[in-house]
DNA sequence: ATGTCGTAAACTGTAGACAGTATGCGATTT
DNA sequence: AAATCGCATACTGTCTACAGTTTACGACAT
């Protein structure tokens, strides 16, 4: 027995760490990737590095073209707007299950993460690649208390990175931070009050708040970028 | 120029062949399945076919665990359960944002499909394994007419052909086709008036109720299927 | 000088062989 | 007889080599 979980193939540890390159900008938005580079950087065969950008492809973070390879992808606003629309349908309906089906443990946890206390059993035993902020932390706690697994692994495959690639270079708008504490705050208290509703319609509106701040910083972003001598 | 769409690679047409075997149940529920076994099937050596299988793992229509194998999903009703609140969700947020988006002319294409005579440019042109009836071209054309590509691949890719999967199992109960018909009316209502809150909620009633159609079904399909001799 | 054609280079797609791992059966021991 | 240990088997994981495709560069003709 090495370890509690079965042994991690290569292809396995060449995905978790591409995708770590990517979201922390060593690898840069709008790049080609090519399976032989894959390949060399981590002294590995063709094989686990195609199987790891094909991964990339399935997460939202490559984009691919057979024959031709495949680059790492780069948001335009357009498709950030799609990823919160789509995350706004996605935790609204995560928040009102979880409304109906939060356990008392599970809440208790989620308070304290609004205290910046989370305890985070899934980055722990190594069966996510995401490490999150208090924020993060906050929505991947909801994601988890909708009791409903296919939600909660369409929301961490497939949106958490992708989010995660994008709010790595971007910044808070002054005042945003409080804001958002705020709207957690009223989020957990439609859950503590079981009323879904409410908690649906509270994450939605964190969502589009989110969205609007994001939107601010990405045009600050764009604006500042280009004069840059 | 041999086709109007690059060729296709070996794993493209056998990850196809694969997924409607299995939609269609010659490969059943449940049964694993090989890499060499879908090697032989279909004349390819095994990367092609593993490959197929990792899409069908991404598609939700198999798991696997490493270094033991993979099985076709058999969903449960709870699977079920998950996957109509997913859809609700979605589609919901698809019919919200086609109320703000869609065109005169797919709105046409949509009504036309209301009568069961849909024009499908995605599967003429191959782009696309799902082959809709008449309620499931209904909901592919609201889903493209949001206009939102996130969401568009997300429903076509990962929940489709799983929901294709139970559906072509299961029969509606009596007098559900007259109800979901007056279900489609309402929303192409919503959407011909341009109102994004009553489109999203039409849509998310109309789920709900094929939701309790389908528990309907699957209670009959599992009471009866045990004393079958 | 410009446009077109052909060739070469780089990459992906596929095949086949080898290595490693988990499972199940059978032999052995208590 | 039951339980445990060990071996054989079947499968996945990985590597290397080859084939096919696409792009880009350069030579040639106009």
């Amino acid at each position: 027995m090495r370890d509690s979980v079965t042994r991690q193939t290569l292809a396995d540890q060449v995905f978790a760490r591409v995708v770590e390159a990517i979201v922390v900008g060593e690898i840069e938005a709008g790049s080609p990737i090519s399976e032989n580079e894959i390949a060399l950087r981590f002294g590995v065969s063709r094989g686990p590095a195609r199987e790891a950008i094909f991964r990339l492809e399935a997460k939202g973070l490559a984009t691919r073209v057979a024959h031709f390879g495949a680059r790492v992808v780069d948001l335009t606003l357009d498709d950030l707007r799609s990823l919160f629309e789509l995350r706004e349908a996605m935790e609204g309906m995560a928040c009102r299950l979880a409304a109906e089906r939060i356990t008392d443990a599970e809440l208790v946890v989620l308070e304290e993460s609004l205290r910046g206390h989370a305890v985070r059993p899934e980055v722990a035993s190594g069966q996510s690649y995401y490490q999150p902020g208090g924020d993060q932390d906050f929505h991947f706690g909801i994601a988890r208390a909708s009791h409903n697994q296919r939600l909660f692994r369409a929301l961490s495959d497939e949106l958490y990175d992708v989010m995660r690639l994008y709010r790595f270079r971007s910044s808070l708008t002054p005042g945003r931070a409080i804001e958002a504490r705020n709207e957690h705050r009223a989020i957990v208290e439609a859950l503590r009050s079981r009323d879904p509703a409410r908690a649906e319609e509270a994450m939605r509106a964190h969502i589009r708040s989110s969205w609007r701040n994001t939107q601010t910083t990405f045009r600050t972003q764009t604006s500042t970028s280009e004069p840059r001598i």
